[in-house]
Order: structure tokens, then C-alpha cells, then sequence
DNA sequence: AGTCCTCTTCTTTTT
DNA sequence: GAAGAGGACT
């Protein structure tokens, strides 16, 4: 191993890559250098004499793919290349592919995003008449591929409740659609390939015979299928190297189960473990604050890093008095870090909950003198952007004429007469004959169907469209097809003749996915449409971060896993922000939220900033929200406030003042109709409204009163104001004070005192 | 059939 | 505050 310098690597780091065979658990902390044991170790495996085409090395995500096959050609040269490193899905998508025919998949296959899926279930839930009012389509979704995830197909899927049993009558049929549109979604790709396997044992054991060494990058964030499909591929050798941090599992949302991790020595009485816990990161200061924010999760292995570097500068805790100036003082904080210390502004990231935060932070880095550049990271995928969704719809027709939802998208796209009578006419006429759609439009088109002469005609020029597009489809190119695509059906056209403010966006947007398509079979040794389409479906939205732009990156925490940044600022640190407030009720999603707040304090390496704002505009409502529990965790020893900023962090909200405006439900609910739709039933809300800075809350004083709206539902009538006091004394009572409303001239009104 | 407007709903995180 | 659905109007 001629490039492999064992000596820059730490004991532990070098046991890990070292060890010789039989499974491998690397424990790895933020910042331990886990990518560099994974490279170093593939480079030792292959200098070893084991060829690269049988070691294969698993993500979770296209970036760290791509960094890892990266590092590793670097390591060991070009023959890194036949190595199998990609992410599940992408591996999957391979392995299906070559042997799909097996359980019945055409290698034409087509991978339906998050977007398809969801499309996809409401037609289901329409076609047996389920009312989307009542079941939530991306709920249902939500139920079946948490099923999926764990490995549950249609057939053996138990429902064992009310909703779960209106699922169970989805599931089959939305799986049935999936199969005629030959099409495969993401938690299909894993599944099903896991049904290859344990179908085809002959191939099952071919491969595990191939796959000499297998790793597995964050496997804290493997869901049931995955680790079953690991076990399988790593059951002949046995060579099994997991490496991850139960600390980072932030997926569980996506079926990742932390007992994968936890339990990993237990399913393997012989592994080796080993534990990386010196941080080349961050300072002590910053890793004594993770330290304490994560410490408070029961769920999880002990462990502590540590560093050599010093405790650093302290962390700043910037209280805002909302949003507007959190946002004003991360701009400028920013801004005098460049004047002050020369930091490129690609040393600095800001970190959010919700995609929604990075608004306000983009008008506030756009309004300095100079404006600060940025990069917003994540957010709309391009692929999923209207326009480009069109014209990949044309596409995977041509690709795959079973495509219904790509021929619903287009058959009138640009518009050309054919409208819902139409269409239903057409789908009436596919469920007869049981073909796709787009044979029945033909069959519509061309038969004496009840289908007057004007609309018939005009379907008629949408086929005879397809087809002129589908001969070419057979001697052109993709990128030429789709410039075809663009020519012949008037969506071009028609983009050109609408010379809106985004008209111009969409139009460059196509010709970013012409170049798309160009750069693509540039790269590929054997460019396809459908592998293009295959890429498109796989490619996530952060895949690449352009760290080398000179620009501020602007994230979400769960963009920033496996990234690191001299100067971290963290926002919107408020109870019901960050931890969101879905997960306040459940202890398990608020120890992921607090495993979420972890990761994003471990990017820092120097300098971190932690922000929250006393007020916020969210849901378009004035919001008050106490700060954040992941802020209060951390020591104030190692915090340094600054609320100089902008004087408006002086402004205390006057004690018992509520804001009636604010009040949504009571003020609205009172106007609306008694009886009215029953629609307007919100989900609860609760959220808390501090008057004291969470700074002096501790001890200061013994009596603490907080407002506070919470959301109940009594049959119709919602929401109350109240207040909530701390009395204090031995033992201390909560005093709680709730306003249901007025309901004609009176007051509803209750009062408990709770002892704590 | 298409367009425009209003009303409603919903907001986590993503391969 | 945005996007989607549904309704009314052209």
C-alpha cells in the first residue's frame, strides 16, 4: 500500500484499518476522521491483492458516494473505479437492473420519486373513492413506506388500526399501479431487491461469493431493509466493516433504526469494535457543548471525544427579538468577520430546522452594502421543478409507454384541447382494456368511441406526436431527444412567447437540463435514456455543495451531516423551531431532534454561534416561543452573550400583554358560522411565550409567569390564552390559567395549580 | 375547455 | 406565506 501513510492515523483509527477479517464496528464520533478510515481501509484491502470489482462500499447519500470514490482513486489509482461504491438505492437500481427480470421487473424499469409516489397514491385513494379530506394522502404514503422500510410487502401488510386499515386497501393497489407503469419507488428499490435475493438464492450467493469486503458508511441510519440486504451480501465472507455514531442517527423519520447500530455486536458475537472518539475538528469549547446537549439522550453508547485542540473561543448566544434581526445578525456577524478577520465566506455556514427559515436569512445577507454571496443549499430539487418535471415527463414516456403519470402530465402540456372529459374517457377506456394510457388514447383516437370528432382529433395529433417522437427516440441521442421534445411539442414555444419574471428562469432551467443531459453522456460509457432518467430519479438536492464559491452555505441540519465549517451559526434555537414541534410530545423524536442539534454543533470547527428569536412569523402568524432546550443544555461557562445587536433585544414583552391579534383561532373561529365546514380543524398548537431571558430564568427569581396559547379542539370550538406561572416553594406548583374564548357574553375560562 | 380567482391547508427532515 | 384545490366566469 505504496500512498497508504498508516502513521498519520491515530491508534484506533489504525486498528480499524488494520483489522483483518471477520466483522467490524467502528464507532465513530463527529469528526474522527471516519471517511479517512474507510478510504485508508479500502486502500489496504485492495493493496492486500483483493480486487476492487469485489469490494463494495455503501452511503447514504450521492456526496459521500462521490467523496468516497474520490478519495479512494486517489489512494489506489484507477482500478478504484471497478470498486461497487455508490448508495443503496443506486446500487439497488444496478442490481435490479442486471437481474430484475427474475422477479418480473423489465430492466426498463423506472424509479418514481417522492413526487410520483405521492401522485400516484391519490389516484389510488380516488379510484376506491377514499375522501382526501379525511385520510391525508402523504400520510398514507407515509404509512406505506415506513411499511416498505421495514420490509412489509402489500401481501403481507396488517393494518391493526382505523387508519392503518384504510392503508392496507392502498397499499395493494398502489403497488398494482406501480407494477403496470413498470415503475419502482425508492422504498422499491430496496425491497425488491431484498426479495431478488432471497428468491433467487443461486444470485444471492454469487454475489455474497463476489463481494469479498463490504463497509457500510452511516449505519445508524440503515433501516431493516438495508440491513438484511447487507447481511446477505456479507454472509458468504463475512467481512463486514458498519462504521457510524448512534449520536448522528437523524433518519428515523426514513425508517432508520438506531438498533442497527446499538445492536450490532449482539448479531455478531465476534466483531471487533472500536471506538473513535479524538475529534480533529472542533475546539474543547465546542465539543464540551455537543457533549452536554447529547448526554441527555438515554438511547445511546457512552462515549466523550476529546481533542488536542484548546478550549477555543466561546460560543456566542445571540437572543433576537425575532427573526428579522436574528437574520440581521448573522448577516452581520458575517460581515465583520470578513473586515475584521479576513474569514472567506465560504468558511461560514448557517444552519436551520425548515427549509422555510432560509428566507429571511437570504433577504438579510442580500440587504448589507455589500452584499454578503450565498449559496442556498438544498430546498426545490431541480429535477423536481415544474418545467423540468414536463419535459422529463416526455421523456420516460418515450422511455416507458406504460408511463401513465408521465402521460397524464403531458397530454395536455403545453395545452391542446384535451381536457378532463377527455382524459376520463381515456382512463374509462384503459381500465376496460386493461392497457396503459396511452394506448387507450390511441384506442380513443382511432376507434368510433363515443368521443365527438373535435376532441378526438385532437388526441389524434398528441399520438401521432408520441410516435414521431418515439422513432426518434430510437436513433437520437437524449439530449437531441429532448431538444426534439421541446421543438415538436410547442412547450419551447410557449415558454418563449411567456416572457414572465420566471419565465426566463425556466427557460435557462431547460437549457441546464440539455446540459444536463450532454454532461451526462459525456461521462457515461453507455449513455440510455433510461439511465439518464435513472440518474435524474436518484439525484438528491444537496448533492453538491459548493463549498469552493466564496459564498456563505445556507442549509437545513440535515444537509449539513458530514460537512464541516470554520464559523457555524445555528438559528431559530426555539421550542417548537428546533426541537420542531411535532416531536415535542414524543420522547423518542425529541431525542432525535436533540441528536439533529448535535450534528449541527459538530460542523463548528472554530467559532459557534447559537441564535433564537423571542418572536417569530411562522404559518404566517406571529409566534412566541421559549428558547430552545438544546440551548438552555449547554453550560453557561463555555456562552458569551451578545445582544448588543440592534438594541431590540432590550424590548421585554410586557408581563400578562398578549397580543389579541395574535390569537387565531378564537378571533376567527368567533366570526365563522356555527356549523360551518368542519374543515377549518387545525392539528394542536402550543407554543410558549417567555418573559424572561432564559439567562436569568434560573434562580433569578422564584415566581416566573409565561403566556401561552394551546390548542385544543372541544367538537368545534378551539384554542385557548392562558398564562402559566411558576410559584415556587417547596415543592414548587405550576399555576395554569386557560381562556377558552368567548362564547356570546361569556367567559370560558379554567384554573389548576399543579404541584410539580 | 381554459383561465382566473378565492379559499384552504399546511408546513420537517430526503434517497 | 405559498401552493394546491375547487369554483365561477369567459
Amino acid at each position: 500500500m505504496s500512498r497508504v501513510d498508516l502513521q498519520t492515523l491515530n491508534a484506533p483509527q489504525r486498528a480499524a484499518v488494520l483489522h483483518d477479517s471477520g466483522p467490524l464496528l467502528v464507532l465513530a464520533g463527529a469528526g474522527s476522521g471516519k471517511t479517512r478510515v474507510i478510504t485508508y481501509r479500502i486502500a489496504r484491502v485492495v493493496s492486500g491483492g483483493v480486487d476492487p470489482a469485489r469490494v463494495m462500499a455503501v452511503t447514504f447519500t450521492n456526496k459521500a458516494a462521490g467523496e468516497l470514490r474520490q478519495r479512494a482513486a486517489q489512494l489506489v489509482g484507477q482500478g478504484a473505479r471497478t470498486a461497487w461504491i455508490g448508495t443503496f438505492h443506486a446500487i439497488c437500481a444496478r442490481l435490479l437492473r442486471q437481474h430484475g427480470q427474475a422477479i418480473g421487473l423489465p430492466a426498463s424499469f423506472q424509479i418514481y420519486d417522492g413526487a410520483d409516489q405521492r401522485a400516484l397514491v391519490v389516484q389510488v385513494m380516488r379510484e376506491i373513492s377514499l375522501p382526501e379530506r379525511l385520510f391525508v394522502p402523504a400520510e398514507v404514503l407515509g404509512r406505506i413506506d415506513r411499511a416498505k422500510n421495514e420490509g412489509i410487502g402489500p401481501r403481507d401488510f396488517r393494518g391493526g388500526d382505523f387508519f392503518g386499515d384504510v392503508v392496507a386497501k392502498v397499499y395493494p393497489a398502489y403497488e398494482r399501479r406501480l407494477q403496470a407503469a413498470n415503475a419502482v419507488d425508492f422504498g422499491g428499490l430496496l425491497l425488491r431487491t431484498l426479495e431478488l435475493l432471497r428468491q433467487e438464492t443461486t444470485l444471492a450467493e454469487a454475489l455474497a461469493e463476489r463481494f469479498v469486503h463490504l463497509l457500510v458508511d452511516e449505519f445508524q441510519d440503515t433501516n431493516h431493509v438495508q440491513y438484511e440486504l447487507v447481511r446477505l451480501l456479507s454472509g458468504r465472507h463475512r467481512n463486514l466493516c458498519v462504521v457510524g455514531d448512534d449520536d448522528q442517527s437523524i433518519y428515523s423519520w426514513r425508517g432508520a433504526d438506531i438498533r442497527n447500530i446499538l445492536d450490532f455486536e449482539r448479531d455478531h458475537a465476534d466483531a471487533a469494535v472500536v471506538t473513535l472518539e479524538q475529534n480533529y475538528r472542533s475546539t474543547q469549547t465546542i465539543l464540551d457543548a455537543a457533549s452536554a446537549i447529547i448526554a441527555r439522550n438515554s438511547e445511546r453508547r457512552p462515549k466523550r471525544l476529546f481533542t488536542a485542540a484548546g478550549p477555543g473561543a466561546p460560543i456566542i448566544y445571540a437572543p433576537c427579538e425575532d427573526e428579522r434581526s436574528e437574520a440581521a445578525f448573522v448577516a452581520h456577524a458575517i460581515a465583520r468577520l470578513r473586515q475584521e478577520e479576513g474569514l472567506p465566506y465560504d468558511q461560514c455556514a448557517v444552519f436551520y430546522r425548515t427549509h422555510a427559515q432560509s428566507r429571511v436569512l437570504e433577504e438579510a445577507l442580500r440587504a448589507r452594502r455589500p452584499a454578503i454571496p450565498h449559496v442556498v443549499v438544498g430546498g426545490v430539487r431541480f429535477y423536481d421543478r415544474a418545467e423540468i418535471k414536463d419535459v422529463l415527463a416526455y421523456l420516460r414516456l418515450l422511455a416507458n409507454p406504460t408511463d401513465d403519470l408521465a402521460l397524464q402530465r403531458i397530454i395536455n402540456e403545453p395545452p391542446r384541447g384535451i381536457g378532463s372529459a377527455t382524459l376520463a374517457k381515456i382512463s374509462e377506456q384503459a381500465r376496460l382494456d386493461g392497457s396503459s394510457a396511452l394506448a387507450a388514447a390511441r384506442a380513443c383516437a382511432t376507434g368510433t368511441g363515443e368521443l365527438s370528432s373535435g376532441p378526438r382529433a385532437k388526441l389524434a395529433a398528441f399520438c401521432t406526436l408520441i410516435d414521431e417522437l418515439s422513432a426518434a427516440a430510437a436513433t437520437l441521442p437524449p439530449s437531441a431527444l429532448a431538444e426534439l421534445v421541446l421543438e415538436r411539442s410547442g412547450y419551447g414555444a410557449r415558454l418563449a412567447s411567456d416572457p414572465g419574471p420566471d419565465g426566463e428562469a425556466r427557460a435557462e432551467n431547460l437549457l441546464e437540463l440539455i446540459g444536463s443531459l450532454r454532461a451526462y453522456e459525456a461521462q457515461s460509457e453507455a449513455p440510455s435514456l433510461p439511465g439518464f432518467l435513472e440518474q435524474a430519479a436518484l439525484a438528491g438536492d444537496l448533492d453538491e455543495t459548493p463549498e469552493e464559491h466564496g459564498a456563505v452555505t445556507l442549509m437545513t441540519v440535515h444537509g449539513a451531516k458530514g460537512l464541516e465549517f470554520a464559523h457555524v451559526f445555528i438559528v431559530g434555537l426555539e421550542r417548537g423551531v428546533f426541537p420542531h414541534a411535532r416531536s415535542l410530545d414524543d420522547p423518542q423524536q425529541l431525542e432525535e431532534e436533540r441528536r439533529l442539534a448535535y450534528v449541527a454543533v459538530t460542523r463548528a470547527r472554530q467559532r459557534l454561534y447559537l441564535c433564537h428569536a423571542r418572536r417569530r412569523w411562522l404559518f404566517g402568524q406571529q409566534q412566541v416561543n421559549a428558547p430552545s432546550e438544546f440551548l438552555t443544555d449547554v453550560p453557561r461557562r463555555l456562552l458569551q452573550t451578545e445582544s448588543a445587536f440592534s438594541g431590540h433585544a432590550a424590548a421585554v414583552t410586557p408581563r400578562g400583554a398578549f397580543d389579541r391579534s395574535g390569537v387565531r383561532g378564537a378571533a376567527r373561529g368567533a366570526t365563522r358560522p356555527a356549523g360551518a365546514r368542519g374543515g377549518g380543524d387545525q392539528a394542536e398548537e402550543r407554543w410558549v411565550d417567555s418573559d424572561e431571558d432564559f439567562d436569568q430564568s434560573a434562580g433569578a427569581s422564584d415566581e416566573l409567569t409565561t403566556n401561552f396559547r394551546i390548542g385544543m379542539r372541544v367538537r368545534h370550538a378551539k384554542f385557548g390564552v392562558g398564562s402559566i406561572r411558576m410559584i415556587g416553594g417547596t415543592p414548587p406548583h405550576l399555576n395554569l390559567t386557560i381562556h377558552f374564548g368567548e362564547v356570546g357574553p361569556r367567559t370560558i375560562r379554567s384554573e389548576f395549580v399543579l404541584p410539580l
